[in-house]
DNA sequence: GCCAACGTTGGC
DNA sequence: GCCAACGTTGGC
């Protein structure tokens, strides 16, 4: 069992669209970045659990939590030319991008904001804290997870 | 294979 | 809207 933390801008997917969604699950679409991508394909497994990051909004931060219901799979909106994430170099045949299924889980009563988390001192390590980091998709260990979701209220 | 130009992310 | 960080592209 593994941790994550993922980022989405709330104007464009936030967790009441995640928990609105049809069996509250939908995949998560759009990564186009070769280090993502590679921890979608290869460490993201099923029964993982997931941190719901809002970015670039006030204030950014995490607001709750989901969980991998499916594995890595073709990402259809490369092959679309109407999508936004429409990528002409990736082959049907062999796709280049691949996303995930997530399920909603729980929102938290209160949201951990970015400034919480660069707070406390038990989350110095984390990639997300660090500056520079732009990665759509982080790891989380275990000791870092169970201390967000002590900060949050439940 | 170097590296300048360019595009994107995301906090502020 | 600004801009630092940094990944990607493409000429050479």
């Amino acid at each position: 069992m593994n941790y994550w933390l993922m980022k989405s801008e709330p104007d464009a997917f936030s967790i009441d669209d995640l928990a609105n969604m049809p069996k509250k699950t939908e995949h998560w679409d759009g990564i186009r970045n070769y280090q993502v991508r590679n921890m979608i394909r290869d460490d993201i497994k099923k029964g993982d659990l997931v941190l719901f990051y809002h970015s670039n909004c006030k204030p950014p931060g995490v607001v709750g939590m989901m969980e991998v219901v499916k594995e890595a799979y073709p990402d259809h909106t490369a092959f679309d030319p109407d999508s936004k994430y429409f990528d002409p170099k990736s082959d049907p045949d062999n796709p280049r991008w691949l996303m995930v299924d997530v399920k909603f889980k729980k929102k938290f009563k209160h949201m951990v904001s970015l400034d919480e988390l660069k707070a406390n001192p038990a989350l110095a390590e984390m990639r997300l804290v660090q500056r520079g980091n732009r990665l759509s998709i982080l790891p989380i260990t275990k000791a870092e997870w169970d201390e967000i979701i002590a900060m949050c209220g439940g």
